[in-house]
DNA sequence: TTGTTAATGTGATAACTATCACGATAGCCG
DNA sequence: CGGCTATCGTGATAGTTATCACATTAACAA
């Protein structure tokens, strides 16, 4: 492995988690040990892919035998920084909002759901199924700096994302997941990835009037030009 | 424009989806007409990539003004093929799913939800908000095909995310989007995305302790074998 | 100890994607 | 109606990511 600061491709880092998913379901069946075969046919990566994503890192298998289940999601945690406790807080607590509080998988993965917001007096105070707090919006900026948040979820309407985002960032978190459906706008320190669901679905409907639509899209030489400015 | 079947960067669908949200904004702020470079200002990509995505389909702008927002929003979901419905079907009425069913931004671009399903008995045939009703799981591959779904969602849990997806295939789907954290398989002629927020938020993760991290991940040459074997 | 086997780790290569730089051109104004 | 300006559309180029092919090596057995 290169000790030079390697540039490590992000979609690297995106197949990391879901190795990780796949070898726990892999352990859970029994496989002590796994090949980059066996994990690729699971996780639906090419197994050279996956040795040359783990070669960014390290060396994790054992050459003629593979890699040990259980150590190599540990390892990948590691790398992810999983092994550590993220401090999260959440705004918004829609039906989304209340969805993720739920989401036992954050806790398994090192996240910890610290406080929550919303600007809703009924939801305020009460508790969830989870031993979550709604707070008051107000109090976002304090709260998020005392439980010294690193990452803060917007789940509000699109309305408000940019505002709940520099709250967010006043409150000291160094990174933002945001699920509202317009990008936001954070300074250079702060990670920002925005998770658009609808982008989601529009990919799918591409994909699927592509394949299965009636027309191409282009035929012509037919030029669309907007109505005369 | 270039007539041949030119493949089209994955990338650029992502951000067409992106576009069509940033020019209704801007079309709602007053804007008539948009340059690549205001568009690019808006939802953060470079005005040159926003060209190079929209020649792949057409000519759409005007040499020296700029696009019509209106127009290039129309344009833009007729690429998409936003202009059709797509009957959708959800599978799951839990927390995440219940969040999807109210999401209206889904009606706005074209997606119908018509029918959802879910294996709790307390859920059936009540309506939510929408007027989308809740049937008994059993009823999915039936309703499917007579409502001639395009789309299924699945918002199960993981353990059951394969088997809902084999019967929304049999119940006749062409695209699945999928929020169990497990990817599923599908046959060939069935579309698939897998939508992972644990993955996203992993993501975050990384780049975090990378950048805020005590320490550096890989100092020395010090390599992580698994327990001998 | 030495040969055999299986599966890793990685340099080289191919494929894909984004960026750049500039030619083309519509609109405007005198 | 001709020159000027703003901005598009796109071929060429640079950068990034995935794939391939194989040398390497740990384990095991005779």
């Amino acid at each position: 492995m290169k000790q030079k600061e390697i540039k490590i491709p992000e979609a690297t880092i995106k197949r990391l988690s879901t190795y990780i998913n796949c070898l726990e379901r892999l352990d859970a069946e029994g496989f002590q040990v796994v090949s980059s075969e066996l994990l690729g046919e699971s996780c639906q990566v090419s197994p050279a892919q996956i040795r040359k994503d783990l070669s960014y890192f390290g060396e994790f298998g054992v050459r003629g035998v593979g890699y040990g289940t259980k150590n190599l999601a540990e390892q990948i945690k590691k790398i992810l920084g999983l092994d550590k406790i993220w401090p999260t807080v959440l705004v918004g607590v829609g039906h989304l909002g209340h969805a993720l509080l739920n989401f036992t998988f954050f806790r398994e993965h090192g996240y910890r759901m610290v406080a929550a917001f919303d600007n809703d007096p009924g939801k305020i105070g009460r508790e969830v199924t989870t031993d979550v707090i709604i707070h008051p919006i107000e109090k976002l900026v304090e709260i998020t700096r005392e439980e010294r948040a690193a990452i803060g979820i917007i789940t509000v309407p699109a309305s408000s994302a940019q505002e709940t985002a520099d709250r967010l960032v006043e409150g000291g978190v160094k990174g933002i997941l945001n699920f509202a459906p317009n990008k936001v706008k954070v300074p250079e320190n702060v990670t920002i990835r925005n998770v658009s669901i609808v982008s989601e679905l529009d990919n799918l409907a591409y994909l699927l009037s592509k394949k299965h639509g009636r027309r191409r899209l282009t035929r012509k030489k037919t030029i669309s030009r907007p109505p005369k400015l």
